[in-house]
DNA sequence: AGAATCTGCGTTTTT
DNA sequence: CGCAGATTCT
């Protein structure tokens, strides 16, 4: 026990061992919150307060949850290892599948029912919109995959929806066929997974009564990024609060909050503190990742927002290295610098893959790419591809799919005609009429089509039973493996030229699905029960999608957004293109909020660091196939000035191309003065201004002229405002003003 | 069916 | 500029 709350600091302390009331842990980063999770759990359970199945934890991610265990099991004593099976942690969206497999048929499904991923959600509007005949230039699948999502996350079926015009009426009815065709194929979509679970637990009294009663302890991690129905569906689960309902412990950081654009909803940590009266914020504000400095800047940052619940890091190591801040000629010229910067890191002993790069778009990682792959540093970028998401593990899946759940038109279209056996899109349309006619799911309607058609698809229904009845009896590893050979998917990869690697994935599969039933711990009942076990790995194949593409053991560079980046330590940081219209990004314009979330990301970059950071800029950049000219980051500007040191002079805040290479040399690099000049040598007459310069407008105050055409009184400029945007103006009416 | 060509578009994305 | 998706061509 003393070992358990040993090097806590007072206010962890205080965290781990408060009473059982509700609680808002607002967490810095880096100050120590998993560790205030996992102990507070562990304190709960061996000073007695609760039981393991009493506890229910839960995170966004599955490396999180993974982590949350495998920390916990640490502390633990063995016995209660025993016992830790009977705690539910896991992702929002996993307990949900959980809920909803252990009560099916309260929640109106069939036991094996399939999970979309948001690919598959796509498609399966794309074929809803291509089976009704809907225009899909007047009804994007995009926007209406959004448009469902966000009406599920408000908690609205599509009765509920208010719909004031002609568009959103239609949108709304859309919504209503594709939930027909959801139930009907018996798939489940990821917001789905979370309003039947809410629903479920609201209509079903006993249902609910009974997981009320049984979660005396709720935690949440990431608090402030849950959305409106993950906050609702924790306030059922806690019994809204009332006496006797769970304790609600919720960790997150408010100025950590960027994914407002998914849903996430900060305002819930104050409805939180509001509803569920919270006499305990605690806050953890002394950081254990970062040198004062990075701290310092990050506070001076985030300080500019407005409605914070209010925090300020501050770590009892020293001040540490200044911020190093460079500003490039050119994006390219940015990159160089860093290629140079790392390599001199790594001769002085630093290791490649304690250096992160990032930014704030993936657009930007090319340049990057390019100077670190001439300079032969081994790098890697996150946010590939992801395992399950591959095109071959997409198709081998579909066909697992079939054997789980035949009426899943998703997987059929899939791979009804891949590896290709002579079924075309005449074929395919004639049985999606049929469908529709009969009510039935592609697979079910086959047997009713007459002709030609019939028979080649009567082929593809039998081999899926013929699948699903060889493999009955089969472990699961066996049943994936038979699957990928008679389902010919191994045999077209073979003959495949770039199939090799394809093929490699494939058997992956296999391991994949060893390991998940490892860690499932083969229970007896899922062996009873055919193809349950399958389900389960297929829903497990959905809700973790695998690692974001990685061969984490080696040494290499980082390179990653800064999203992708929350959550991660390096002990050098390299934030690159602090440039206004980039970071901050112009379309966060529109709204103040958009901008403070830019400012959130800011400071999330920052706060990666341990030891060193460096921030920089390029006065032009290569956007979307031309030059840009940029005005520095406003964020620069945030940091107070003793915390930085420039390794270029500073120019004056948005000052356009200085008429030299600046201090710094030059290798003379071909083609470029040549091909494109530098913006002062192109200095044609635009009404006395040019390519580069910095103007004022009335309206949209200070910019960079990026590019300029037309003469006369046709003449026009284009011109980079920042935050406000780019805009093309014409000479013969705009008033610009050199600045 | 598969290749070749054209077009449009262009933050961020835990599940 | 570089990519993905759609369209058109063999």
């Amino acid at each position: 026990m003393s070992d358990l709350l040993a090097n806590l600091n007072p206010e962890q302390l205080q965290a781990v061992t408060l009473p059982p009331q509700h609680a808002l842990i607002l967490a810095g980063a880096g100050s120590g919150k998993t560790r205030v999770l996992t102990t507070r759990i562990a304190w709960l359970v061996q000073t007695g307060q609760v039981d393991p199945q009493g506890v229910l934890a839960v995170t966004f991610t599955n490396k999180a949850a993974k982590e949350l265990l495998a920390r916990l099991s640490g502390m633990l004593p063995l016995s209660f290892n025993q016992s830790s099976r009977g705690m539910w942690i896991g992702t929002f969206h996993g307990l949900c599948n959980r809920l909803l497999r252990a009560h099916h048929r309260d929640a109106g499904l069939p036991q094996l029912f399939q999970i979309l991923d948001s690919a598959d959600q796509l498609a399966a509007i794309k074929r809803l919109l291509k089976a009704l005949n809907v225009d899909d230039e007047k009804f994007p699948p995009r926007e209406l995959q959004h448009f469902i999502n966000a009406q599920k996350e408000a908690g609205l079926r599509p009765h509920a929806v208010e719909a004031w015009d002609d568009y959103t009426r239609r949108r709304v009815e859309l919504f209503t066929e594709y939930e027909t065709q959801c139930q009907r194929e018996s798939v489940v979509d990821f917001a789905e997974l979370l309003l039947r679970t809410y629903e479920l637990l609201e209509r079903n009294e006993p249902i609910r009564r009974h997981y009320q009663r049984r979660f005396r302890h709720i935690l949440v991690d990431e608090f402030q990024d849950t959305n409106r129905l993950q906050y609702r569906w924790l306030k059922l689960l806690a019994d809204g609060g009332q006496e006797g309902g769970a304790c609600l412990f919720c960790v997150g950081d408010d100025d950590q909050s960027i994914y407002r654009f998914r849903g996430a909803e900060v305002g819930n940590m104050r409805d939180f503190e509001r509803e569920f009266r919270v006499a305990n914020v605690i806050r953890l504000e002394q950081n254990y990742r970062s040198h004062g400095n990075i701290l310092d800047a990050a506070n001076a940052i985030i300080r500019h927002n407005t409605g914070r619940l209010g925090k300020n890091l501050w770590t009892e190591r020293g001040a540490g290295e200044p911020i190093r801040v460079f500003e490039a000629f050119a994006d390219i010229d940015e990159a160089r610098w860093i290629v140079e910067e790392i390599q001199s890191l790594v001769r002085d002993g630093m290791s490649r893959s304690d250096v992160a790069l990032l930014y704030r778009s993936n657009a930007q990682s090319r340049v990057l790419e390019h100077q670190l792959f001439s300079a032969g540093i081994a790098y890697r970028v996150y946010g590939g591809l992801r395992f399950f998401e591959r095109q071959e593990i997409k198709h081998a899946l579909a066909y697992l799919r079939l054997i789980a759940n035949a009426d899943d038109d998703t997987a059929f279209s899939r791979v009804v005609n891949f590896p290709t056996r002579g079924i075309g899109a005449r074929s395919l349309e004639a049985l999606q009429d049929a469908a529709r006619t009969w009510n039935t799911s592609l697979y079910a309607t086959v047997p009713h089509l007459a002709g030609k058609p019939g028979t080649v698809l009567a082929q593809f229904v039998r081999l899926v039973e013929d699948l699903r009845r060889d493999t009955t009896r089969l472990p699961l590893p066996e049943l994936v493996d038979h699957v990928l050979d008679a389902s010919g998917l191994r045999d077209f990869y073979r003959s495949e030229k770039e199939g090799q690697e394809r093929l490699e994935n494939l058997d992956e599969i296999i391991n994949a699905a060893a390991n998940f039933l490892g860690e499932a711990g083969a229970d007896a009942e899922a062996l009873a029960q055919p193809h349950s076990l399958l389900a389960d790995f297929l829903a497990h194949a959905s809700l973790e999608a695998g690692e974001h593409q990685a061969d984490a053991g080696s040494d290499a560079v980082q390179l990653m957004t800064v999203h992708a980046s929350k959550g991660l330590e390096f002990d050098v940081v390299f934030l690159s293109g602090l440039e206004e219209g980039l970071f901050p990004h112009e379309n966060s314009a529109l709204e103040t909020e958009g901008l403070e979330e830019e400012r959130r990301l800011m400071y999330v970059a920052v706060t990666r660091a341990r030891q060193r950071l460096y921030l920089s800029f390029a006065q032009s950049r290569m956007l979307h196939g031309q030059t840009r000219y940029n005005l520095r980051s406003r964020f620069l500007e945030e940091i107070p000035q003793g915390l930085t040191k420039w390794l270029s002079p500073p120019s004056p805040r948005g000052m356009g191309a200085r008429s030299g290479f600046g201090q710094r040399m030059e290798p003379p690099r071909s083609g470029f003065a040549a091909k494109a000049p530098q913006p002062s040598s192109r200095s044609q007459d635009f009404g006395g201004l040019r390519v580069g310069q910095l103007v004022k407008h009335a309206k949209f105050g200070q910019g960079v002229i990026v590019s300029a055409e037309g003469n006369g009184a046709d003449a026009r400029v284009q011109i980079n405002f920042g935050v406000a945007g780019v805009k093309w103006l014409m000479l013969a009416i705009a008033k610009l003003d050199p600045a």
